[in-house]
DNA sequence: CACTTGACCTGTCCGC
DNA sequence: TGCGGACAGGTCAAGT
């Protein structure tokens, strides 16, 4: 998502915006007046699940899909479109649509007329764009206590192992689930990186052995860069910047495969409940008792 | 404290 | 076909 819209955003200039659902977009009419209309967009970033527009205006919008979020830029000029709207891989056709809570117009930088709009889409309204000074936004609490990037550069196999060591009598999937620990890993790579390992979700934290935990930390990044090269995972809702669908579930390996036959053992795949969580594991590569 | 459950929402699917 | 309940990729707050 960051890199789709990091092609198609900076130097744009925000004309305009509207909004209806308070919750997805909470700021005062006051502060889009003041930060928002007329700022231009400097860059696209990103930390854990959160995507940073940086804008001109030392403001940035801060944004989290969290389940059913979508970005969807629509270029006014249909030739921009990368082919959007095709029904195999795009999930949405016309603009704005029913689960639309925010929309951005945009005008290019060098001749307005370039310009499109950006749709933020969310069917459940748990996702939420907020105007924030781009100086405070490290210090927002999910920031303050968010751990570190599973793909950053300086990320060993040590700190991973120390991290999870921190949740000793917690299952390892509630603790690779929280974003304190380790940042980004949600459901689907929580699933697909245990059984990479060979690990039961289930087993406490101080159970797993340290060459298992040292594997699961290689196995986890492994499926992390290929699920980037495959444009992410769309579930039901992902899209990317472009409306077009992420293919990495057609490599998922157990996850939404209940009831399907094992890749490695052929074994049936289960689905279970841990952590308050959807969870499939093959039942005879991953055991509760090593 | 650590850990679990409920809440936030809408839509879809499944069983009766 | 209608209806109730469970469930869906995430995170918080409130409960135990």
């Amino acid at each position: 998502m960051r890199r789709g819209l990091a092609r198609l955003l900076p130097g744009k200039k925000i004309v305009g915006v509207w909004h209806d659902w308070p919750k997805s977009f909470p700021n005062s009419e006051a502060d889009v007046k003041a930060f928002l209309i007329g700022a231009q967009v400097l860059g696209v970033k990103r930390r854990a699940k959160v995507l940073l527009i940086e804008l001109d205006s030392k403001y940035s919008l801060v944004i989290h899909l969290k389940m059913t979020g979508q970005l969807v830029y629509r270029a006014n000029d249909d030739s921009e479109r990368f082919g959007a709207g095709h029904p195999s891989d795009s999930l949405v056709g016309e603009l704005p649509d029913k689960s639309t809570r925010v929309i951005f117009d945009l005008a290019d930088g060098e001749s307005a007329a370039k310009g499109g709009r950006l749709f933020f889409n969310d069917q459940r309204k748990f996702g939420w764009v907020r105007l924030i000074p781009t100086l405070e936004v490290p210090n927002i609490d999910f920031f303050q206590k968010v751990g570190p990037e599973p793909l950053g550069a300086d990320f060993t196999p040590k700190d991973f192992i120390g991290r999870l060591n921190k949740r000793p009598k917690s299952n390892i999937k509630a603790v690779l689930l929280d974003q304190t620990i380790i940042a980004g890993v949600g459901n689907i790579y929580a699933d697909e990186s245990l059984f990479a390992a060979k690990i039961h979700p289930l087993t406490p934290v101080s159970d797993v052995g340290d060459r298992q935990k040292e594997l699961l930390f290689h196995e986890l990044r492994r499926i992390l860069e290929l699920s980037i090269q495959k444009g992410g995972s769309s579930d039901r809702n992902y899209v990317d910047a472009e409306g077009k669908k992420g293919s990495y579930l057609t490599f998922a390996q157990v996850f939404r495969r209940d009831g399907q036959p094992c890749p490695r053992c052929a074994a049936t795949i289960s689905k279970t409940r841990v952590a308050g969580r959807g969870t499939h594991t093959c039942p005879n590569c991953q055991k509760l008792t090593e």
